[in-house]
Parts: structure tokens; sequence; C-alpha cells
DNA sequence: CTTCCGGTGAGT
DNA sequence: CTCACCGGAAGG
């Protein structure tokens, strides 16, 4: 049989497989989803087998055959290999990127290469025959005659000629292999003795000279169960030589193990027992159910507002699913993955749970992922990649606040997590649910459009139907949404306030001061920053690659691109004009803090931005700090928006709603009517009832009135509207081609070739070029144009934006129309890079 | 993306 | 005749 290999080698010339033999060994291991080593072009490379079929496609001559399989268990299934190859297809990436994505990265394997001392270099009397006085020859004879040639050439980096030569000549022998970055851990492990009843007697007719051994092996029969060496060793308070004296006398075993590393060990979750559910709840569960039983795939949005109870619902949900011995994915957004969010899960299911985000060591995470392929997990809790989860039958997957932006990678391969979901689920017959309280436009759109209730009767028919809405409107406890006032800041400036507090916000504050109760502020970020400018010209700090300003860090005062890590030293003047009159503006935060510091004296704050939770571990310290009521305040940026729910938060307030409000992006509007109904949802979610300050400058703006109301049909209402007549999402859908290169001439003449061929080409295809209005297909080349970032690591940057309506077959076009790009004869090609569906259009 | 290979031209 | 360098094609 033949093996059909996808080589670990992103470029469009590689992006195909590559026939293999299977040796005789292999065969029957290697399957579809093994990983395997396979020589290419004069090395060993890693791949993936994507097929097996009985002939080859190219002459049995140059056929060679796999290397090296690398794991027993292959890492991917065949579903996950199709559907690499969808992701592939749509999001116009390699296949081999996309199957990498589905992995931990600790599997991502590297070719090293180990050589031998061939026996005949060494003569009877064990001289070395051929080149005597290497020093780096003695080297690979101490290491018992092989060592690997990276940490040879480490070692000795002088030599590399003449070890180079010695592998020519066959007096080194090397063999190329891929290492995986990491492996299992192994700890020594005491086990009891396999014969118990002879250990015993043997233990009780030694001499009394050996107390301590025996006093280990007494503490293993008695219980039994095998304990980490370094482990038993503390708890009896000996060193570990005495217990494998133990070993040695045949009373108990140390052997090696694999240890899980379990990233929540030594931490309880309290079991919790399943809450029963409100009439909404019920309702809603009801159907999930229903539709779980029936083992089709279909795609539910919850629509329920903050504080529903919708995590109830999943909990139940999954339960249900478990019962059928089926599995489920949970995916939430990066940061609203918190430590009180895997309680829950981990509460309900315990073991069975396994937890995947950034936060985690590779090494941690790949053994969550291990727990999960090996069938020792049936709940995936995680962010965007955990869609990927090896579970063997899915029977749900639910993605908690579906709107967000983090859901689609901003890297190669650029998914977006709710697609990948729904075509996953369709090949498991699995459910897809879609949770939140401020449902993404396009989601509502297509549940909208399935249930007959037209949301705008010109939805796009590219907008996927077959959704199905179900609300939960109502807060648990039938608690009331808290009440948000609005303040208008530009009357606050004409009252003679001329301070980041509104008189209204800071005697809210005042009042928890108080009565001991908590509040969380949110500053939204986006429009602030940290920068350099000077007062008398005007100047501000640029990065020299990058179009770009440099942000300014307070530790080091050392000034930073954020784009290609470019450092300098902030100045003392003005390099331009060579004023004093420079300014380092901090971070937002920080100036909120400090101004709550002077105008609370006393208040005890907790900032949370990227500054203060770099550190591992460190958002966590700071949520339970304030979950522990050790601070009155918690001030952040988005990052205190979501999925918090602490008990004696009464006030939340916004500093400044409007930041993100007139963005240049088409979503400005979304975000930020989303994120203030999120943060709104912080308030108020128990006993005590909560109350919302928002500060604004546009009170009359419909995405801050909306979200003063909690409404979001209306804010759907006026959105949409927006969008039909600037064609936007969801009325149509956007592809993004940005290109880069050095050279400015040559990357505008290669735009505009790639612009023009795609209009020719759109145009043979006989489709239309622009929008009616009437929700017919069409296809609209915008384009080049500079890109926002116009400049970034030396490299310029232009951007076509296709924007399309129907099936049009848009990536099937961009992919010709790139493949006729005739080279840029002597210089090197202009990068281009596509984004489908992108999310962030800055 | 590397590596290989054949072609060229300068150097021994 | 040898060697270094370059550009283009192939990689199973």
């Amino acid at each position: 049989m033949i093996a059909r290999v996808i080589v670990d080698v992103p470029s469009r010339a590689t992006d195909r497989p590559f026939d293999y033999g299977i040796p005789d060994a292999m065969s029957g291991w290697v399957e579809v989803g093994s990983r395997v080593g396979v020589p290419f072009a004069g090395r060993v490379l890693q791949g993936f087998v994507i097929a097996i079929v009985p002939f080859a496609e190219v002459d049995s001559k140059k056929l060679k055959p796999i290397a090296e399989l690398l794991d027993h268990l292959p890492p991917l299934s065949p579903d996950l290999v199709e559907l690499a190859q969808w992701i592939s297809d749509k999001y116009c990436c390699a296949l081999t990127t996309a199957l990498q994505a589905m992995i931990p990265s600790a599997l991502k394997g590297k070719a090293d290469s180990v050589v031998t001392l061939a026996e005949e270099a060494e003569a009877s009397d064990g001289r070395l025959i051929e080149v005597a006085d290497e020093p780096w020859l003695h080297y690979v004879r101490q290491s018992g005659g092989e060592v690997r040639l990276a940490l040879l050439q480490e070692r000795f980096p002088g030599a590399a000629a003449s070890i180079k030569a010695a592998i020519q000549r066959g007096t080194l022998e090397e063999r190329v292999s891929i290492r995986d970055r990491l492996a299992v851990r192994k700890v020594l492990t005491v086990f009891p003795p396999e014969n118990p009843a002879e250990a015993e007697a043997s233990i009780a007719a030694a001499s009394s000279r050996a107390a301590k051994q025996q006093e280990v092996a007494r503490y293993m029969l008695e219980h039994r169960e095998p304990i980490p060496l370094a482990a038993l060793a503390q708890a009896l308070s000996m060193t570990t030589g005495t217990i494998r004296g133990a070993e040695e006398k045949g009373w108990i075993l140390i052997r090696e193990t694999v240890q899980q590393r379990d990233p929540y060990a030594g931490r309880g979750f309290r079991r919790t027992e399943p809450l029963s559910l409100t009439e909404g709840q019920q309702a809603v569960y009801d159907e999930l159910a229903e539709a779980l039983d029936n083992e089709s795939s279909r795609v539910f949005l919850l629509h329920g507002v903050t504080g529903s109870g919708k995590t109830e619902v999943y909990l139940q949900a999954i339960e249900r699913c478990l019962k059928d011995e089926r599995q489920a994915i949970v995916l939430v957004p990066e940061i609203a993955l918190t430590p009180q969010m895997v309680e829950r899960f981990k509460g309900r299911f315990g073991d069975s749970v396994a937890v995947m985000h950034s936060r985690l060591s590779s090494g941690e995470r790949y053994d969550e992922w291990r727990k999960i392929r090996e069938g020792r997990a049936q709940v995936t809790v995680g962010a965007r990649s955990a869609v990927f989860a090896p579970f063997k039958r899915i029977g749900l997957i639910i993605i908690d606040e579906e709107h967000e932006s983090s859901y689609k990678q901003e890297e190669s391969p650029k998914y977006h997590a709710r697609d990948v979901a729904v075509w996953r689920a369709r090949q498991h017959n699995a459910l897809v649910v879609l949770g939140s309280a401020t449902p993404s436009l396009e989601s509502f759109v297509a549940a909208s459009a399935s249930r007959g209730q037209e949301a705008d009767g010109n939805a796009s028919p590219s907008v996927k139907r077959g959704a199905t809405l179900l609300p939960m409107p109502d807060r648990v406890g039938g608690r009331p949404l808290p009440k948000v006032h609005l303040i208008d800041m530009r009357d606050e400036l004409k009252g003679g306030n001329r301070s980041m507090f509104s008189r209204q916000l800071h005697e809210a504050l005042l009042l928890r001061l108080e009565r001991g109760e908590q509040s969380v502020l949110l500053l939204n970020r986006r429009g602030y920053s940290t920068f350099v400018m000077c007062r008398s010209c005007g100047y501000t700090a640029q990065c020299p690659h990058c179009d770009i300003s440099l942000t300014y860090h307070q530790k080091s005062k050392a000034l930073r691109c954020h784009y290609c890590g470019h450092a300098e030293q902030a100045p003392e003047v003005c390099p331009s004009c060579e004023s004093e009159h420079i300014r380092f503006f901090g971070t937002g935060t920080q100036r909120v803090e400090e101004e709550l510091a002077k105008l609370f004296p006393g208040i005890r704050v907790i900032r949370m931005d990227v500054d203060t939770t770099t550190e591992k571990g460190s958002h966590e310290k700071w949520l339970t700090q304030f979950g522990n009521r050790e601070a009155d305040v918690l001030l952040g940026t988005q990052m205190v928006a979501k999925g918090l729910d602490f008990p004696y938060v009464t006030l939340v307030g916004v500093i400044a709603a409007d930041t993100s409000l007139h963005l240049p992006d088409f979503r400005a509007a979304e975000k930020t009517f989303q994120l203030l109904t999120q943060v709104a949802g912080r308030a108020g979610r128990h006993e005590l009832p909560g109350e919302v300050v928002v500060q604004t400058y546009n009170p009359e703006h419909y995405a801050i009135v909306s979200s003063q109301h909690h409404d979001y049909s209306s804010f759907v209402q006026e959105e949409l509207k927006h969008r039909r007549f600037m064609a936007y999402p969801p009325f149509c859908r956007l592809i993004l081609v940005t290109l880069s290169h050095e050279q400015l001439a040559l990357l505008i003449s290669e735009g505009e070739k790639l612009a023009s061929t795609l209009r020719d080409l759109a145009r043979a295809a006989g489709v239309k070029s622009s929008d009616d209005g009437d929700g017919s297909r069409f296809i609209d080349i915008l384009g080049p144009v500079a890109s926002p970032i116009p400049r970034m690591k030396d490299r310029y940057r232009f951007q076509c934006m296709i924007k399309y309506r129907g099936n049009v077959g848009a990536s099937d076009l961009l992919k010709q129309a790139i493949s006729l790009l005739s080279g840029t004869n002597g210089q090197p090609p202009v990068t281009m890079s596509v984004d489908v569906d992108p999310q962030v259009i800055l």
C-alpha cells in the first residue's frame, strides 16, 4: 500500500500530497492521520498521512519509503483530516498549516540528526584509525559512540568541516529523525511488591539493621497505592537512597511512570448538582434535548440576556449528551476562560473535563490533549482551538459569547471557530449551540431567517440559514437588569467638571465605598495608548521599521514597537525641536488609577490590563483577590467585561463609552454595543441590585441608547439598515488580501495586476460587479490601497478587498488570480496573505 | 521552503 | 580543468 503524505512545508508549490511506500514493519500502524517522518528533497521532514491508496501516482522508481512513524496513536483522525481539507480550501491556506493547527505545539517535531561512530573507525587497540586527534571524535566515543549532530556542532563550532568530511567518508553514520519538542514527563514511582506474601515473609526474616527500609516496605504493603518516589521520601522523612535499598531487597518496586501534568491538580472542585431550571431555561433545554436525541446536526442560537443562566443550560445539555456516550466541546473566549468558569465545569463533571487555553504551558496543553485523545476526558472547555479536540463521537459543541472576535484566528489558518464548529458538527451529527446576550449580526440574521421572522427582507442569500433561535429574555430569579444611566460628558465640561469622572459616577463610587460594596470600572481602551508626544511641536515617536507609533513602557523607560519588537531609549528632550515639553502618556488605566487615588484617598484598586496580567497566573490572582473583597474597585480594559460574576459588585462604571464608536471599522457600533451590554451585565447578578453609569460624548447614538435599555432588537434593526445601505456583512461577504514587499513600486504594480486579473476573471465568469441592493449575486474588487499600517518590519503593505454576495466562487477566483501572477523577475516575490471573512478591518 | 542540478565565468 | 556562484526546477 501507498501512503499519501502532506509534508510540513507551507508553500504553494508543496501544498499537495506526495506518495510514499509503507515499510512492512509499519503496515497496520500507518493510518490516515498518522504523523510520519519522510525523506523529502534530501532531508527528513514531518508529514501527515491523508490517505492510504493501493497505487502510487508516480512510478515506483521514484517512490521512497516512510522513514519513521512518530506516534503509536495517530494524532489525527480521518474526520479531522477531512476538516483540515475544508479549512485549507475555505480559508486559502496550505493544508499542512491547517493540519498543524489541530495538534498541540508540543508535537511539532523538527528533523534532528544523530551521528554514530562507524565500527571500522576503531582499530583493535581502540585507537581511532582515520582522524586520530580530533577532539570531537573523542567526545563521540565518550558518549557511547552516538551523539546528536546539533549537540556536536554546538560543542565544537570550529569542527564543521572535519565533521562533514567524516560523515562523507563514512566514519560517522548520520541518521535523521524527527524529534518532538517535548516528550511525556516521566517520574519514578514506588509500587508495592508483586508478591506481597513473599515480601512480608522476607521483611519479617530480615535483621533489625535495615529498620528504615522495612518501614518503607511496610508502608507500601499497607497503602498499596503507587506513590512518586520523591513524595514517599518526604512522607517518611528519609532519602531516596533508603527506598532504593528496599527495592534491592525486592520488598518494593520502583518504575518509571508517565506523569500527567494537571494544571488544576491539588485544587478541590466542589461537586455541584444540577440546579432546577427556570421555565425559560427548561424550554430551551427541552428543545436541545430533543435535538440531541434525534442525532442530526443542527445549529441553535441561544440568545439569553446576561444573567439568564445560559451556563446551567449548557451543563445539563452536556450531561444529556454524555449519557448517550457522546462527547462535548465548550468554547469560551480566551479572556473569559477564568478559574470561575473552569470551576463550574470541573465541579459538575470532575476529572472528565480537559481544559485548554493559552496560559497553560505547552507541556500542560499536550497532556490535556492526550487526555482527550486517549478517551480519558469526555468534555473539553477551551479557547478557539479546542474546536479541534480529538473526540471520537461528538454530540454537542457549545460556543459561549459567540459574538466575540477572538474566535477568529488572526494568523494562518485564519479560521473562525464558529464556522469550523458548524462543519465539524455536521461530520458528527452533533448540535452547535451559539450562546450570547448580544449575538453577532451574522448569526442573528441566520437564525431569524430560518424562523420566518425576517430580520430584514433583503438579508443576503449568502448568509447561512438554518439556525434556530432560542430566546432567554429573563434573568434567573426574576432579578431585573441593572438600571443604566447615560452621562453626557459635554454637559459635565460645561458645568465646569474637567475630571474624567462625572459627578454622578463620583457619587456612585463614594456610595459603594461607604456601603462596602464593590465596583467595576471599564476603560474602553481602543483609542488610548501609551505614546510619546512633544507638546510644543507635536512630534510623536514612530517605529523606524513600521509606520506606527512606538509605545512607552514605564518599567523599562523604553519605547517599543508592537509589531516588530524594535526598542529604543525614551528621549529626554524632543528629538525634533529639542523642547523639554515631551510627554509620556501612560496607559489609560494608569491615569484612571492615579485619579482614583487622588479623589478617594485610601481606595483599594486592582488594575487589570496588559501590563499587570502578562505574568502566568496573575490574571487569576487578581480576580481571586477581588472575589475575596480585598479591593473596592476592579479597573480594567475589555477583560473586566466578560464572564465575571461577583456578588458584591453593585456598580459598573464606563469611563468613556465612545472611544470605540468612531473607529473606521464597519463593526465599530456593534462592538461598542456588545461591550456596553456585557459590562453592564456584571452588576447586580445576585441579591444586591446593580447600577451602571456610562459616560459618553454621544448619548444619542443608537448603539449607546440601545445598550442603555438592554434593547438588542432595536439595535439590530438600526445596525442592519446601515449594513445593508453600505453593503457590508451580513449582506455580503469579504475577503481581505494583503500584499507586502520591500519595494513600494513593485508592490503597487503587483497589487494592480492582482486586482485587474481578478476583475477580468469575474467578468469572464459573468458575475456583475456592483451591488444592486436587491440581494442578487455580485463581486466587487476594491483597491489596491495602502493598508491601515502601511509599512511593517520594513515592508510596505497594500491591500485589496473582495466584496461579494452569493455563490460566486470568490475564493476560487482569487486562487486562480494568484496562480496567474507572473513572477517578479529577479526580485523576491510579493508575499500575499488572504483573510476570508476578516473580523478586524482596521 | 530547502536542496539539487546544470550553466556560466573566473581562477589555477 | 576546478571551483564558486547563480537561477530555476523539483521534491514521491
